[in-house]
This record gives structure tokens, sequence and C-alpha cells, in this order.
DNA sequence: GTTCTAGCCTAGGGCCCCTAGGAATGCTCA
DNA sequence: TGAGCATTCCTAGGGGCCCTAGGCTAGAAC
């Protein structure tokens, strides 16, 4: 009998692979145990039960993503920042819908395992170190980052729901929105609100 | 023996309301079956499968949320419309958690029942109706409706997954939010990207 | 009152989660 | 080299869920 070799980076990497191919519904003991050529009893020696899996496949999916992030907008400022932190979001969300669902999905992880993880401190890093430019300070610099993360989560979950379906591109949207944003945060209403209607 | 009385839309509510106490992923058969005080295979005289039941409690969720939104919305004009269409969307996430999560989880529904229901035609109209006083044509209509959905929805999920857990208030962001689309709205970069940095 | 149409039932197969306990593998160390 | 040992993976099995097949009964139609 020739041993699988599994530990707990296999299995949540098989799990991870499973969501994207199938969805993250689909991750279940069984059908990871199976595409590791393993029965499901054997997974419970690296894991919990389903429900850590599914966080460790969170967890990992935000590492991912910040990382992404991270490359993508270093070196850059103001508005090139802005739009290469939001694509470098969308493209994992394309790339990894399963994993990126994951990350959404409110799982309870266990907090020993969160913070161990470098993803969310470094994510809050970029996202405030993306606006420096625009010149905001406290507690707009809260609100815009909020609001920014609020419109690419929301953008890309809706894309995916197939709210926009019809008849123009997504990616037209897409690139207008982060114009849109840019010019928001340029105007950004700073003490009272601008209400000029 | 007494009846208990089912049909399709007494079973549709009852899944409804166990969605919104125990989340989505608990509507499950046997346990809507148990709510009504039956076996869960009576429940396939009224229904097709779990599918079929989930997404006609996601229908129903869209429809009672566009109800709230119209009403909240009626008679009102520029920002107070904005204002008043956002916070009905958000009110309802978070008094119907459950059922929001179903109108976002992306279910194949059955074109049939989808075409009866109401909901998304009527959404559209009010979605594009709450803009008619910024004064914007297509493309631009579409793509600030597709921007504000996406912040709304990105909002209410992430704060339902906790990623607002920190110090400042999600009513206080949300707030300045709305004054900052109703500024993005009054400045929309219509013809190329206002690009000033 | 009889017949018919439902609504609701029990029985049962298949899949999944998870635990308990056994066998084999490969490492450590005398 | 070979015994001891921790770890890996296995089978067995209980309980839950989805769903189908087929039977019984309550109330409507005649």
């Amino acid at each position: 009998m020739v041993r699988a070799g599994l530990t707990v980076e296999r299995v949540t990497l098989a799990g991870a692979e499973l969501a994207d191919e199938a969805g993250f519904a689909q991750v279940t003991m069984a059908q990871v145990a199976r595409r590791l050529g393993v029965r499901d009893a054997s997974l419970y020696a690296h894991v919990r039960n389903l429900e850590d899996l599914r966080g460790r496949i969170a967890l990992l999916a935000a590492d991912e993503k910040t990382l992404l992030i991270a490359e993508a907008t270093t070196g850059r400022a103001g508005k090139d920042a802005l739009v290469a932190y939001a694509n470098a979001w969308r493209a994992y969300a394309h790339a990894h819908p399963g994993r990126y669902t994951a990350t959404q999905t409110p799982i309870p992880i266990d907090p020993a395992l969160a913070a161990a993880a470098p993803g969310p401190r470094r994510a809050v890093e970029l996202s405030y170190g993306m606006l420096r430019g625009y010149g905001l300070a406290e507690p707009d610099l809260t609100d815009a980052v909020r609001l920014l993360r609020s419109t690419f989560h929301g953008f890309v979950a809706l894309e995916a729901a197939g709210s926009f379906a019809h008849a123009r591109p997504p990616e037209d949207t897409w690139s207008r929105a982060l114009d849109a944003l840019h010019v928001l945060l340029e105007h950004w209403p700073t003490s009272r609100a601008g209400d000029s209607s």
C-alpha cells in the first residue's frame, strides 16, 4: 500500500481546487478525499472537520488575494494604485471563483489559525496605502476604504450571480466605475456633505 | 389525522423564516418539514426539490425587497431618493438576513417561475427612476446603476461577514458613503475620465 | 353513499459527516 | 540490524439528509 502523503496543506489545496472547479458548496469531505485518492475518514487526521477545512480554504484564499494585490500595487500611487488594486481584486475573483466565495462566506475560523495568517493585517496596510495619494485623514480614510472594498466585492459578487447579464459588457462598466471612484476620492466630502442639488 | 394544509406558499414562507432564523444554508427539506409538523417526503407534493424551494425563497425575497424599496422611494428625487433607496435595501438585508443571502446565492431558477415574478422588472425601473434627478444618459445610466447596486450589496455583505468589526460604527460609514455617492453622481465623469492627478 | 382527487404517510436506497478501532508504514535508536 | 513507536490510512458503522415508490385517508364531486 502506497501512502498518499497527505498534509494539512495538501488537503486544503485540494479543497481549494475543488472549490474553483465545482463551486465552494461542493467542497465536501467525500469529494476532497476522492480527489486525493483516499477515504474520507483519512482526512480527519489532518483537518478537524468540514468547517475547519472550509475555514482553511478561506484563509488560504485571503492570503493569496492579498499577495496578488500587494504585487500589483507596489510602486504605484494615486489612480494607478487604485486601478491596480481593483483589477487585482477582480482578477482573483475571476481566476478562483470558489476560493473567492470562501473568503466571503462567513465561517467561524479558528482564532489561533487566523492570528497566524498574515493576510488580514497586510490587507489593511494595502488598502490604506492605496489611498495615501488622495490626502484623506481619519475617519474619512476608514470610510473610503470601506466604500471601495464594498464596491469591489459587490461588483464581482453581482457579476458572479449573473446580475450583469444585459447588453453592456461588465468590463466597460468596471472601468467607468473606477474612473468614477477616482473622481469621488478627489472630491471626497470631508467636513459636511456637499449638498448642492 | 388532521391535515396540515400545505401549499407552495406556506412551504416557501416556512423556508424563508427558517433562513432568517438559522441561516440560508440550514434551509433543508427535513428542517422545513419539521417546522411545518410534517414528514419531509410530504413536501415533494408542493415543491420539486430542495433547489426549487431555495429558488422560490430567493424570488420571494427579491419581490419583498423591491416592494420595500418602491414604498420608500415613491415621491422622492435626487439625494432623498438615493438615501431612501439605499436605506431600504440595507434595512431589508438586516431584517431578513437569510432571505437576503438567498437573493445573492446564484441558484438556477425555473425560468417560467422567474418570468411570473414582478420583482426584477420593477427593480430595474426603481433603479433608473432613482437616478432621474441626476441627468445621466446611457450608457452612464447603466454604469451608475450597476455601481450603486454593487456598493449597496457589497456593503451589507461585508457587514454581515463581520468585516467592519473595528472601532468605527458601520452606520457612520454608511451615511458618509451615501454622501459620497451623491457627490459622485453629481460629478459623474461623462465623456472621458476626469484624470487630473 | 360512492368515487375521485388530493395530501400525507411509511419504506427504503444513496450520499455525506464523523467516530472508533485496527493494520501497515517508516522513523528512531539501542 | 531489528525492536519500538508514532503516524498514516483503513474498514465498520451510526445518524442525517435528499428523494422515489407506493399505500392510506380526508374531503370534494356526483
